[in-house]
DNA sequence: AAGACAATCAACCGCCAGTAT
DNA sequence: TATACTGGCGGTTGATTGTCT
């Protein structure tokens, strides 16, 4: 019996992330953690993306503590070492070194260590020898090439909260539980705005965009996503900046909750996507409450 | 300046192992 | 025990970027 493909291709978005995706499958992620599963979680948080590929982006690029190129004479000489010891093992590999991951170790195998170590193999040397293990990886951990002023990472897991979002968000069974939810979830969605437009403001990033960028889980369920102009990059629909306008006082200092407005049918229909079982007439219902 | 080629790397594919039912 | 499902892995692809001619 041939196995039943993990997501319907033909409805999920595919090719690379725009901000927007990162933004809100971060936000999820440290939130919630995968909610327990990675097939449902583009479900919940809202995104039209497959499963398999939200776990992906999330270990290889958004994952806190992540390193990307630059790296040293120490990682090359480790990776030459395991390789040596037990061929393509790049998720081994990898673990061996603080804030790389394995399409990370994959790749730059594949594009430089590769030649260099077919070159020393073919003059007939040995691989590096593997001298204890951890003592390469502690050369490599502080190492000096990384830059003085960057300290090697330490090797920490993300800091994740695997909230259990069946029992929490998915038994929602009366109003009074669903408006609890509800206002948990806006207020912590309208911190999560604030932070970010704070943080971004400063780099020139407008604040609509971090706003929209925020809330865009919302546009997948209501029908006005963003779609991608032929260089990648992410297009604003005009309705998106009509849904999430910022306040009249604006001018990206800091806002008040109630300065912010949203179209509140996408609105809904995410907080329907975050509690599951309750009906989008429920959900609407407690938006309105939220906006008296 | 423009086209060809090479290098890079994010993302996808398909398989396998572990686990739940 | 059999089956279905999910997470994880390694291999590969293809778009983008950089370099060379």
């Amino acid at each position: 019996m041939g196995r039943s493909p993990c997501c319907d291709k033909a409805k999920v978005k595919r090719g690379p992330w725009s901000q927007e995706e990162d933004a809100i499958l971060r936000s999820f992620v440290e939130r919630f953690g995968n909610a327990g599963n990675w097939i449902a979680l583009p479900h919940k948080a809202g995104l039209k993306r497959c499963g398999k590929s939200c776990r992906l982006r999330w270990l290889n690029y958004l994952r806190p503590a992540l390193r990307h190129g630059g790296f040293t004479d120490e990682e090359d000489s480790l990776i030459l070492s395991l390789y040596g010891e037990m061929g393509s093992k790049w998720s081994v590999i990898a673990s061996k070194l603080p804030g790389r991951t394995d399409n990370d170790v994959k790749n730059y195998w594949n594009t430089k260590l590769k030649k260099r170590y077919t070159a020393t193999t073919r003059e007939a040397a040995p691989p590096p020898p593997p001298t204890g293990g951890d003592d390469v990886i502690a050369a490599a951990e502080d190492s000096p090439s990384q830059g003085a002023a960057q300290p090697a990472p330490p090797p920490t897991p993300p800091a994740l909260v695997n909230l259990d979002t069946t029992s929490c968000l998915d038994t929602v069974d009366d109003n009074d539980e669903l408006l609890h939810k509800s206002e948990q979830l806006y207020a912590e969605l309208m911190g999560l705005i604030d932070q970010q437009s704070s943080a971004t403001t400063t780099t020139g990033e407008s604040a609509a965009a971090v706003a929209a960028a925020t809330t865009s889980s919302w546009w997948s369920s209501s029908g006005t996503s963003p779609t991608a102009s032929s260089d990648g990059s992410s297009l604003w629909p005009v309705d998106v900046h009509d849904a999430v306008p910022l306040s009249e006082s604006g001018g990206g200092g800091s806002r008040s909750n109630s300065s912010l407005f949203f179209d509140a049918h996408a609105f809904g229909a995410s907080f329907q996507h975050m509690l599951g079982s309750a009906s989008l007439d429920d959900v609407m219902l407690t938006q309105e409450l939220l906006y008296l």
